[in-house]
DNA sequence: ATTCGTCTGTGCGTTGGCGCACTGTACTTG
DNA sequence: CAAGTACAGTGCGCCAACGCACAGACGAAT
């Protein structure tokens, strides 16, 4: 029997989560579905407990660019605490799994019902605005094989496996790069013996080798969490 | 007799806004003045009704890269409604002129005397964080000469001149390249009659000129700003 | 009037990433 | 087992932006 496996529902205090989980309803998120449009409204919010979620920006046509990721240690549409229903961004599944939902109202409600929610909520908002001004800068100094090391170590950390399937086509739409950018990037890193990469099965081999080829910002992502979250 | 010019102050109702002023002190910002520095604590927030202030994201050793930009249309601060007292980014003085001024401690006894106050704060940190995301994507698929004009086009909204002092230097490191990359760009632009430059007195010729140069991320901020905040 | 500091413009080679097109290598399905 | 369909790898020319260095150009201060 499994609990609850969601950070921010687990740091409810007993009363308040039980009451909270009693309102969530589980639902499977399946690889690729995609949760949210920008600037459309927002009819649930997730709390994944299994699966992890890209965040999605684009500009114009662009074909887009990750600026975060949501797993069990975060939620999706958490902009709703500020009242607002609209998404600024895309949200598509990107490691299927299973997610506690719940409508917007009632979420709604289960704010105003619980101060303990809605304060971690407002430090959730923070870490994700955080990360938000982070990627921004990423996006701009950061060359493509530490930024695809460290998407490889957040979604690692998210999947708890060590070995998922993205293709390289994925990953260069996740990095906002060209698929064969990717190519160079992940040879480089196999030739390392840090991964392994045959036909969309990626396994990290070598995982502090990772966090070493990595860019600062992982570790700086998960400072800034465990600041304010834990 | 000047009355109040920062918009979020003005959207609240007569009595909630008569005693948030009360509560404010009006300060001077002068030109590259520092008001936040990353992960320290803030110990004012900053609502400018003349001048304007960039926030400045930073990795590594890296120079730093503006995303965000606050004049009288928002303020400095708003992640303490958020409960949390560091900020994530660097914020500098880039437009110098003046501001109303609390100390943190004020501002949250105000937010919780007043829910238009909440209501108000917590659709500006929506707005932020779009215009966070917009700038990631922005600086990843956007270059140089429209993000230029962009800039100014941004800046010119704020100091409510068409005229302004600002560097090669200086504009490098907001867009976070190199100070030949702005002159050429700006060279560029003014080239074609859509602004003159010289000796770091830059004026703005032809406005629509600019609007049409810059990249769509100029009219994706004004449309999320009026469709959340007006 | 000369000097000095600040700001702008130019020139060079370098590079990381782009676009495109094609080849090679597997699984998969009829 | 043959054909089809992902997916990964390679090669080539191109370009925006980079780093570095130096040369004017203007304004203020001595």
């Amino acid at each position: 029997m499994i609990t609850v496996v969601n950070h921010l529902i687990e740091s409810l205090p007993r009363k308040d989560r039980l009451h909270f989980m009693s309102a969530c309803q589980p639902v499977e998120l399946t690889l690729a579905q995609v949760l949210y449009e920008r600037s459309k409204p927002t009819a649930y919010v997730y709390f994944p407990t299994d699966g992890f979620i890209s965040l999605i920006a684009t500009v114009d046509g662009s074909p887009g660019v990750e600026v975060g990721m949501v797993g069990r240690e975060g939620m999706l549409g958490a902009q709703l605490a500020l009242g607002v229903l609209t998404t600024p961004l895309h949200a598509v599944v990107q490691g299927a799994g299973t997610a506690l939902r719940l409508s917007a109202r009632t979420f709604r409600i289960e704010i105003d019902h619980s101060p303990a929610l809605a304060r971690v909520l407002n430090r959730y908002l923070y870490v994700l605005m955080a990360q938000l001004a982070e990627s921004a800068a990423c996006l701009r100094f950061h060359q493509i094989e530490p930024r695809l090391a460290r998407w490889l170590l957040m979604s690692q950390d998210r999947a708890k496996s060590d070995t998922f399937h993205v293709t390289q086509e994925f990953l260069a739409y996740m990095l906002g790069v060209r698929r064969v950018g990717i190519t160079a990037a992940a040879g480089d890193l196999q030739r390392n013996g840090l991964i392994g990469y045959s036909r969309g099965e990626l396994t990290v081999i070598d995982r502090s080798g990772l966090e070493a080829a990595a860019c600062s910002c992982y570790k700086t992502d998960q400072k800034v969490y465990s600041e304010i979250l834990d």
